[in-house]
DNA sequence: ATGTCC
C-alpha cells in the first residue's frame, strides 16, 4: 500500500498501510513537507494511530508533523466513547498544556524603542527564570498546587500577577473544565511547586517581536494588531508537573493494557477505553497540569509587563500590553463534531496541533466572534512566527498546525554550529539573544526546523486556518 | 519536552 495524493494539500494513507488500521491516515502537506515526514518515519506513526480502538474519521497530521512518543508531534486523533474509543496519554505528549500566548503593545518599532532593545532583552531576561530545572518567579508550596491546577490563569491573578481580562483571552476562559488535582502524584506536585512562572528549555521561548506583515486587515484590526508594532510572544508549558503526570499515567495505563484485550502496534500507544476509570483519572490529571501551564504563561506575561514598564517608565496598561490570545497545542478535549453527517461527542487528541474554531463559536471572547479563534504559531528561533484565525474545518476536527516542526535531530543540529556562533549569526541579522546554555541554543537553530511560512500556507491552502499577521523576532529569551 | 535514568 502506497500513500495517495488526494489534492494539493492532503495525502492519504489507505487502510492497510500498516496492519490493523480502522480508518485511513490523512497528512496535510505538499510534496516537500510530506517527503520530510516519510523520512523521519512520522508517517508510519500516523498510520499506527489509525489502529486505535474507536478512532473516527481519519488519523490526521498537520504539515509540521515530526517523530514523537507513539503519536507523531503534529498529530490529531478523535475517538468515540460510544464505539469503545480510547484515550492515550501519548496522544497529548509529555508537555501537557504547552502553548503560546501573544501579547500586543501600542509601541511602534521606531526611534523610541529600537535603541532600547538591548536593555529590554536584558531586563526581561533577568525577570524570566529559565533553563532545565530551576525555580520559577512565583514559587508555591506543594499544598498550593491544587489551587493552581483548579484555577489556572485566575490563580496567578489572585496573586496579583495580571489583569482580570487576561483570563477571558485565554482558551477555556483561563481554566480547563474538569481538573482533578487529586489525580496528580505527590512527586508531580513537588516538581511543579517551585517552577510556577518559569520558561523551561528546549523550544520554549519568550520573544520580543515586530508585526512585519498583515495579510488579513479586518481580523488584525479586531485583534488590535498593527504593522510595525512591538509584540511579546510566550511559548511555554507545564514544566515538571505535566511531565511527571504523563510519566505516571503512561505507566499505569501500560500496566492495565494486558487485561484489556487492546492490540496496538507500538507500546507507546498505551491507551484505555474512555469509559474505563483510568481514562477519567488521566483526563483529570491532564486538565490539572494544563491549568498549571496556563497559570505559568500568565506569570511569565506579568514578568514581561513589569520589564517593559521598567524600561519605558510607563505602566504596562499605558503601553497597551493586552493579551491577544493564549492557546495550547498539547491537549485532549471532549468536543462535538459532525462525523458522517451525524453529530458525535468525541475525544480529540491534539499533540503539537492547535484547536482552530471558526467564527461564531460560543467559546470565543465576544470581540473575536466575527473572525474566529486566534491561533498563535511560534516559528523557530530567529524565524517568523504567525498569528492565524481558525476555520473550524470538518477535515481536521477544527485543528491546525502548531509551529515550524523539527526537521533535524538535536544531535545533528549541534554538529553544524556552536551556540556561540549561532548567537553571533543571529545578532548580525539584528536579533538579540539571551540564552542560559550554549548547547541548548545550538539545538534550537533555525536550520533544525521546517519553514514556518510553508507550514502556515499549507494550512491555509487546506482550509484549516487563515494567516492574519507575520511577526519577526528582534529579541529572543531562551531556556 | 524533561531534576535528558529512581
Amino acid at each position: 500500500m502506497e500513500p495517495r495524493r488526494i489534492d494539493d494539500y492532503v495525502w492519504e494513507l489507505p487502510v492497510g498501510f500498516v496492519d490493523g488500521m480502522n480508518v485511513p491516515g490523512h497528512v496535510f502537506a505538499g510534496e516537500a513537507l510530506f517527503r520530510k515526514a516519510v523520512q523521519d518515519r512520522a508517517v508510519e506513526q500516523v498510520a499506527n494511530v489509525a489502529t486505535l480502538p474507536g478512532i473516527v474519521g481519519a488519523s490526521l497530521a498537520m504539515p509540521d508533523i515530526h517523530w514523537g512518543y507513539g503519536f507523531p508531534i503534529g498529530g490529531v486523533a478523535a475517538t468515540d466513547p460510544a464505539a469503545h474509543g480510547v484515550i492515550s496519554p501519548g496522544g497529548v505528549g509529555f508537555d501537557i498544556g504547552c502553548g503560546v500566548r501573544l501579547v500586543r503593545t501600542s509601541l511602534p518599532w521606531t526611534a523610541e524603542v529600537r535603541p532600547k532593545i538591548g536593555e529590554l532583552v536584558d531586563t526581561v531576561a533577568r525577570r524570566v527564570p529559565r533553563g532545565v530545572g530551576g525555580k520559577g518567579r512565583l514559587p508555591i508550596r506543594p499544598s498550593e498546587v491544587d489551587d493552581v491546577c483548579r484555577d489556572g490563569v485566575r490563580f496567578a491573578l489572585s496573586r496579583g500577577a495580571g489583569w482580570e481580562e487576561d483570563a477571558e483571552y485565554t482558551e477555556d476562559r483561563g481554566a480547563l473544565p474538569d481538573p482533578r488535582p487529586s489525580e496528580l502524584s505527590d512527586r508531580a506536585k513537588e516538581r511543579g511547586a517551585p517552577q510556577l512562572g518559569s520558561l523551561g528549555a528546549g523550544n520554549h521561548f519568550l520573544e520580543i517581536q515586530v508585526v512585519d506583515q498583515i495579510r488579513d486587515k479586518r481580523a488584525a484590526e479586531v485583534m488590535d494588531i498593527h504593522e510595525g508594532n512591538v509584540c511579546v510572544m510566550v511559548h511555554s508549558g507545564s514544566r515538571g508537573i505535566g511531565h511527571q503526570a504523563c510519566t505516571d499515567h503512561v505507566k499505569k495505563i501500560d500496566g492495565l493494557m494486558r487485561g484489556l484485550d487492546i492490540d496496538v502496534p507500538d507500546r507507546q500507544l498505551a491507551c484505555v477505553p474512555l469509559e474505563h476509570p483510568a481514562a477519567e483519572s488521566y483526563l483529570g490529571a491532564m486538565d490539572a497540569a494544563g491549568n498549571f501551564a496556563k497559570a505559568n504563561r500568565q506569570v511569565l506575561t506579568h514578568a514581561a509587563r513589569e520589564a517593559f514598564a521598567a524600561v519605558f517608565k510607563r505602566t504596562a496598561g499605558e503601553l497597551g500590553m493586552s493579551v491577544v490570545y493564549d492557546i495550547s497545542h498539547n491537549l485532549a478535549k471532549m468536543e462535538r463534531h459532525d462525523i458522517d453527517g451525524k453529530e458525535r461527542l468525541v475525544c480529540v487528541h491534539r499533540k503539537g496541533a492547535t484547536r482552530a474554531l471558526g467564527p461564531g463559536h460560543t467559546e470565543l471572547p465576544d470581540p473575536y466572534d466575527e473572525i474566529g479563534q486566534p491561533v498563535v504559531v511560534p516559528g523557530s528561533m530567529g524565524s517568523a512566527s504567525y498569528l492565524l484565525v481558525g476555520r473550524a474545518s470538518s477535515r481536521s476536527f477544527a485543528s491546525t498546525c502548531h509551529g515550524a516542526g523539527r526537521a533535524m535531530s538535536r544531535t545533528q543540529a549541534k554538529k553544524r554550529m556552536t551556540g556561540e556562533e549561532l548567537k553571533r549569526q543571529l545578532e548580525d541579522q539584528g536579533i538579540l539573544v539571551a540564552r542560559s546554555k550554549w548547547k541548548l541554543l545550538a539545538e534550537e537553530a533555525p536550520y533544525a526546523y521546517k519553514d514556518s511560512t510553508e507550514v502556515v500556507d499549507t494550512c491555509e491552502g487546506a482550509g484549516l486556518s487563515k494567516v492574519v499577521a507575520r511577526l519577526r523576532p528582534v529579541g529572543v529569551i531562551k531556556g
